[in-house]
DNA sequence: TCCTAAGCGAGACGGTACGTCTTGTCTTCCA
DNA sequence: TGGAAGACAAGACGTACCGTCTCGCTTAGGA
């Protein structure tokens, strides 16, 4: 409705950022938020019942969008290559996803979502008669280990161009969860 | 004299580790702590600066159990299966050490140690000339992945039992990073 | 907006004092005087620094208004009268100042006002060549006693009405110091 | 065995004495006390209940020499100098038993032992037809009024000697008393 | 163009937790 | 036995932060 109120939500959100990247998410008050946004201590409860809900609102974008990149066709093509490069266009956020305190459920909430598409589009693959490995288990290890392998490429300054981390999940991740279960039965 | 310090000190860790499976590590308060001890206020800081405090010397135990238990033939063996086996005695740390807030710093540490075992053990397994994979990504692929493969586990209540999980883990981190290493160059 | 911290403040005092006389001074707890004034324990430090601040400002507008009655014709008059009048009708006030652990500074400020006020006043009364009483200590005397006399009668709870005590304080303190210089050589 | 507790008391003693000369009564713990008396925290509550009692039975011993001295020919003859004899060779324990806080009951039983005492002995020359003056005010201001003239020498370091003094408290305050009682009536 | 509802700055306040300090008790061990 | 050493319960202290509130100011955005 307002241009101020939009203005006001960037400026606490942008705030908050770049103290999570300064010292943290736990010791950061309402009041350096506001403070360094320029706004009213009350203000920020106009907006944001606490801290946790300013952090998620900011982050549920960024999932939606790296949902978005897995829902399609999981598996092949360039989708590794997309997400890497996403992350390296947002890294500030993805680090603070991926490496702060604070973001538990919401990375819970981002592996599930990705293993679920990751199941619903390659059901034919992972679904294997007398399968020691389970099909949610595969899709989960998938999503879990491409979190953990940005998760430590961001922590490393990004040591590999994004097309390079593609071809390693699709080696060391991907396929090598496709053969894990076609080599296995229980 | 030193009798009632241990007590007190076992008191103050059980009724944390109590707190944190009823309600999640952040709400807790040292007055929680202090009354579920059925210890004054002021006793708590007597031995610990604070909450983190206490909770990382608690996990530290687990920490150097865990690493003991990877340090030796790293990916065969019955290594798999005595983790597994592990973490079922001790779910409740597990739990927390793996699924909640607070434990970020003590969980990194713990995968790099475990991907620093797992490096020096399989130096001459991962090392290969033009490897698309390197050798540091490879270790800390297997340390995270298994690591996320326990808290799974655990979050669903444990529905296989360890030497399945083992099973599991050989088939779906152990061999498959092997065989990924080997069919790869860059 | 004022108003608030006007009505905060008085409720502060007029806690302190009547927990004063029912208890002393030393005993008191800040926690006891913001439930007495319905006010949040952190509220009290928003306007004193501690207990001991609360009761000088209440007894600092008390000492202002004593010292005016004593300022002007000093050992005639009706200047007794006034001060035992004064005190009846701000007796809880005067108990505290002269019968209460915590006011000894302030009190030993009010008796050095009343005796450089009474120097100031007489100055020609009590310099005597060759005289056996100091000044100051004849001036010291007459504010002293007075206090002294007060703090009886009060402690008495007022068995004579202020313009006897007035009479006594003239015959007693004020014309016996006066007639003592005159009658003394060293 | 015996000699052990005379010591440590004495030894508690001293130190409180010697702290609240060094920065007044109220803000001295009982820490501060045992270690200046190089003496165990616990030891302290073996012989005294709290800080107070021990000053107590500091002063108790003085209070009891200072009524010795008034007990006798009350308004005549050498009691003056003797006082101020006393006070000039115990300075320290009358600054504290005049200028300290802690003391207020103390001192005032003082006054009222020392007023008593002067009562006794001058009941005829206090006694007046229709005086003006009650016989108890006159003495609890001879009573008063001595302690004053005491403190306020002690305070000015003792500018005069004590026959000097003994001298300014027979004219300023004994005889002036009862010339005051002779030339009033009511 | 005005005016009315809204966002906002300012800041007092109640409340809760913190971490420190002091008191007084107790227990163990030493001389 | 008297004292040293020191853990402990109890609870006040003074600080920090949270979330609510009230008061005016200003500033859109619809009349």
């Amino acid at each position: 409705m307002d241009r101020r109120i939009r203005k006001t939500q960037q400026a606490l959100g942008d705030a908050l950022v770049a103290l999570i990247l300064e010292k943290g998410y736990d010791p950061i008050t309402i009041k350096e938020i506001t403070d360094r946004a320029d706004v009213a201590h009350a203000t920020f409860y106009r907006h944001y019942h606490d801290k946790d809900e300013l952090l998620r609102r900011k982050l549920e974008e960024l999932v939606g969008e790296i949902e978005a990149l897995t829902k399609e066709p999981a598996l092949q093509d360039a989708e590794g290559y997309l997400i890497f490069k996403h992350a390296q266009e947002n890294s500030s956020l993805y680090q603070i996803l991926l490496s702060s305190e604070g973001t538990l459920a919401v990375r819970k909430w981002l592996t599930d979502r990705m293993a679920a598409n990751t199941l619903r589009t390659c059901k034919p693959l992972f679904a294997q008669p007398n399968g020691l490995i389970p099909p949610q288990v595969a899709a989960h290890h998938i999503a879990g280990s491409l979190l953990l392998l940005i998760e430590w490429w961001l922590d490393q300054k990004m040591p590999y161009p994004p097309h390079h981390m593609a071809k390693i999940f699709e080696q060391l991740i991907a396929n090598a969860t496709l053969n894990a279960i076609r080599n296995s039965t229980s």
